[in-house]
RNA sequence: GGAGAGGUGGCUGAGCUGGUCGAAGGCGCUCGACUCGAAAUCGAGUAGGCUGUGAAAGGCCUCGUGGGUUCGAAUCCCACCCUCUCCGCCA
């Protein structure tokens, strides 16, 4: 959410900086709203404070037996003109906090300028990508070949986009977690095992909610959702609270399954790991000063690539563009893994700088001094990583002509086998 | 799920027979005095949001949340949420 006064004392600023966006946005009806309600207020709030020393004035001379009848008549009518302005205003504040909610974050004037994923620039690619003397198969051939991967049965016991892991899969999947989640244990993150359902107080908090309730599970009958990311419980985790700055950043890395709905991705990667309805991630999230959190975001990016380095995965790091950036970011690094049946880069990671968007909704703030007043601080997260596709990436990157799975170094001592086979 | 108790400012804890209560006292914190310095002691200050303004002053709202009663509610009524204790059930 973006500062109301902001968006209220220089809307054709606010307005010409989401233009990067490429999102068709007026403001018109905001402006209009929003003096309303403020007028009304002035209105209103002239009202309430006759009412309050009117009746402050009735305690008085019923105190000195005094006749106050008339005054008590008289605040019954005021009363009624309360009532009515007071309607009017919540309905206004509803349909301005509408608005505000709706209204994307600003792109950070380091973001390049485009209209989609074809202007994202690449930063940096890291690794070999493989050479292959043989065929490469695609990562779901590979893995229902070595009967660790089972498609056919996810879908009849749940549906599309679900899929068992099985023997040498799930142990995969689990040593990515471990491997990640020691990886970024030690290097400064505090571990953080979060609930897997929120309540929509959260979603709104990080912005979820309410544009794109489509893409969530949500508990029948309950306001209560499926997490699409650790992101949401470890980031609410702070709400409505005030750190000491000290305390910044606040660094902690979180795994959790995530579960979307994907609604619109309907005919998209239909096949294999990359586009599930349930998925298992390791998540980093920064809370950081204001004056930092750049800082950190470059961090952040780092620490999440130095996994894919120590699993030998060559990727590509690219800066979103303007275009194509999240609803809620500020500024947005994916990393994108190497795979070879798709002879492609995919994404893997999406490292972002929230600024103060996230930190409005969640009211997150910190006091910079003992006794300053509290300001926002800002929320960064980025996937470290997205376990399914990694295993996707491992499973290509690493497959031989025999249809066997070298395992990657790091994981061995998590596997306790240095190559998947059939068994 | 059943029975009971409770949710007040950074913390603790009064108020809850409705009327200068945004809220006593204590602790903590900040500033000042005292001191060579510190402790102790003394004095002053110490919630947030909205609105307003050039900036102020001022005004409105907030005692878990949302309604209601009333001229007036932290105090009365209703609903919901959460916490604690006991019982039941359960991985």
């Amino acid at each position: 959410m973006l500062d109301i006064r902001r968006v209220r004392s220089n809307p054709q600023e606010v307005l010409k900086a989401l233009e990067r966006r490429h999102a068709d946005l007026k403001l018109d009806a905001f402006l209009a709203l929003d003096e309303q309600r403020r007028r009304l207020l002035v209105e209103v709030e002239t009202l309430k404070n006759q009412r309050n020393t009117v009746s402050e004035q009735v305690g008085k001379m019923k105190k000195a037996g005094q006749d106050a009848e008339p005054l008590m008549l008289q605040m019954r009518d005021v009363n009624q003109g309360i009532k009515e302005k007071d309607e009017i205003i919540r309905g206004l504040d509803e349909k301005i906090q509408a608005i505000l909610y709706n209204i994307p974050n600003i792109p950070h004037t380091s973001v390049p300028e485009g209209k989609d994923e074809q202007d994202n620039l690449e930063v940096r690619r890291w690794g070999e990508r493989p050479q292959f003397d043989f065929p490469a198969k695609p990562h779901w051939e590979i893995g229902e070949g070595l009967d660790i991967l089972d498609f056919e049965r996810g879908g009849k016991v749940t549906g599309a986009r679900f899929t068992f892991y099985k023997g040498l899969g799930a142990r995969l999947e689990r040593a990515l977690i471990n491997f990640m989640m020691d990886t970024h244990a030690h290097a400064g993150y505090t571990e953080v095992f979060p609930p897997f359902i929120v309540n929509k107080y959260s979603m709104i908090g990080t912005g979820q909610l309410p544009k794109f309730a489509d893409d969530m599970f949500k508990l029948d009958g309950l306001d209560y959702y499926l997490i699409p990311t650790a992101e949401v419980p470890v980031t609410n985790m702070h709400r409505a609270e005030v750190l000491d700055v000290q305390e910044l950043p606040k660094a902690y890395c979180a795994y959790s399954a995530c579960f979307r709905a994907e609604a619109g991705a309907a005919g998209r990667d239909t096949r294999g790991l990359i586009r599930q309805h349930q998925f298992n991630k390791v998540e980093l999230v920064k809370l950081a000063h204001p004056e930092k959190s750049y800082e950190e975001l470059e961090k952040l990016t780092n620490d999440a690539e130095r996994i894919l380095q120590a699993l030998g995965l060559p990727y590509r790091v690219v800066c979103l563009c303007a275009g194509d950036i999240g609803f809620s970011s500020a500024k947005t690094y994916d990393l994108e893994v190497w795979l070879p049946s798709f002879n492609t880069y995919r994404e893997i990671s999406s490292c972002s700088n929230f600024e103060d968007f996230q930190a409005r909704r969640a009211d997150i703030k910190f006091r910079p001094a003992p006794k300053a007043k509290a300001e926002f601080v800002h929320t960064l997260n980025g996937s470290g990583l997205a376990i399914g596709r990694t295993v996707s990436a491992i499973l290509e990157n690493y497959q031989q002509a025999d249809g066997s799975v070298i395992v990657p170094e790091v994981l061995r001592p998590y596997m306790r086998v240095d190559v998947i086979t059939k068994r």
